[in-house]
DNA sequence: AATCGCCCCAACCGCGTGCGT
DNA sequence: TACGCACGCGGTTGGGGCGAT
């Protein structure tokens, strides 16, 4: 499966963009879209190849891009993701909204990574060079965090395709509607398509959250298409979470033994659905087995996954309540067991709407989900049993240290950044 | 005023992957 | 199944800006 080349590079202009061609570039896509960047150049009169077309319009010339300074908000968020994810710009990217992969990933490497140093903070591990890795706690603690993140990076995964899903339904629908891309009816593509696409309840957009949880042992994260719906696959050592792009972008969880869910002290509004109050839930009940069954889904007021691994296999529950209206309680619920590794995470969002700030709400919502996971609830466990498990309760003292462990870790970055401002010599 | 060196960021490059044929 | 195309992602680069000397 050989690559080709981008494009021809013989007569073809590299470098910094003139103002005239990002306005010959602006003026296409405005009427036509972008279609084919790789035959964009040519239509637009550009001795451009696509993909130097592709990155002018998506890191400079889209009209829902904020440039300037980083707020401090954001500079938080972009820590704590990147704690979690590593370098995944794209996946960061989703939750700060205005702001590009690109942008993100020059803040940080020019700005954040030194200040993290100047810290005494690894940037790569986010953790105190002082403080290695050198007792159970803090190893424990590590897994417990790499786990973490591999869910969080399975939902950000799904949150990007939702995301550019939805900028690819929005360009189709402007192509053929060629509204004004600055003009002020006209709502940036992405944020706009992507806030409607969240009144999914009754849309035939988003017919169905699926979610499946196996477990593997593959230790890769992968990604896969099926057929209609678009699913992601995302593997990691102890597990695989399969979803649908068209679920929701942002879950809340509850126990999966009782629905019963918290509710937080947290302003994000996220998922600000208009839609009627359908209030699907979505249970899945899967294999842990390292077979990759993707198990079964029920549609309707309650839609099951039941897993059929090989006997003796623990099984792993989901619950998502699509309950995403204004003031509801959203909520999403799983326990995991199985391949030494279990879990139980459990919280909820309530979503509030004082004011339409859209920024705040991604910006803060998964801020406030990491933190009130980690450092609030305490049946988020690595070592224990889950909800139901007889194990958890004979584990308080060890568990406790690792929320412990979490807890502090997450209030100490916080901490800092809150503490210092962005141009003090600390930060 | 001229030069130097550092910093920042827009843009490029190469790779991975999904999809169509 | 194999292949090629198109696109997205993350790492890297190079040139402009700006402060220090």
């Amino acid at each position: 499966m050989g690559r080709s080349p981008c494009c021809d590079k013989v007569g073809l202009k590299k470098g910094p963009w003139t103002p005239e061609e990002d306005q010959k570039l602006l003026a296409y896509i405005e009427e036509h879209g972008h279609g084919s960047w790789r035959a964009l150049p040519a239509k637009a009169g550009l001795q451009r190849c696509g993909k130097s077309c592709r990155l002018r319009w998506t890191n400079y010339l889209r009209p829902d891009i904020k440039r300037g300074k980083f707020s401090l908000q954001e500079e938080q968020t972009i820590i704590q993701l990147h704690a979690l994810l590593g370098n995944r710009w794209s996946a960061i990217a989703t939750h700060l909204p205005k702001r590009t992969d690109n942008e993100i990933k020059n803040y940080w490497n020019t700005h954040l990574k030194k200040r993290l140093a100047k810290m005494g903070i690894d940037p790569v591990t986010h953790k105190s060079k002082n403080d290695l890795l050198s007792n159970d706690s803090q190893s424990k603690n590590a897994a417990n965090l790499s786990h973490m993140a591999q869910w969080e990076s399975a939902r950000l995964e799904a949150e990007a395709r939702l995301v550019r899903e939805s900028k690819h339904r929005c360009c189709s629908f402007t192509a053929s509607n060629n509204p004004p891309l600055n003009g002020s009816a006209s709502t940036p593509p992405a944020q706009h398509q992507l806030r409607n696409n969240h009144h999914y309840n009754n849309s035939n957009v988003f017919k169905a959250a699926t979610w499946s949880i196996t477990t593997g042992s593959s230790g890769i994260w992968s990604k896969s298409h099926a057929s209609g719906f678009h699913s992601v696959d995302l593997e990691s050592p102890t597990s695989t979470l399969t979803f649908s792009e068209n679920a929701p972008p942002v879950m809340a969880a509850g126990t999966t033994t009782t629905t019963t869910t918290t509710t937080t002290t947290t302003t994000s509004k996220h998922l600000t659905n208009n839609g009627n109050n359908n209030n699907n839930m979505i249970e899945f009940v899967g294999s842990s087995s390292a077979s990759s069954e993707s198990g079964i889904v029920k549609e309707g007021g309650e839609q099951e996954w039941k897993g059929f691994g090989g006997s003796g296999n623990n099984n792993s529950v989901c619950r998502l309540s699509e309950n995403y209206e204004e003031g509801l309680d959203n909520s999403l619920s799983f326990n995991i067991n199985g391949g030494g590794t279990s879990w139980t995470h459990a919280h909820s969002l309530k979503t509030t709407t004082t004011n339409n700030d859209d920024d705040a709400i991604v910006e803060e919502g998964f801020t406030s989900l990491l933190l009130n996971n980690i450092s609030k609830d305490p049946s988020f466990s690595d070592g224990g049993g889950g909800g139901d498990d007889d194990e958890s309760g004979g584990s308080g003292s060890g568990i406790s240290e690792h929320y412990q462990d979490n807890e502090n870790y997450w209030h100490i970055i916080l901490n800092l950044v809150n503490s210092s401002p962005s141009d003090s010599p600390m930060f």
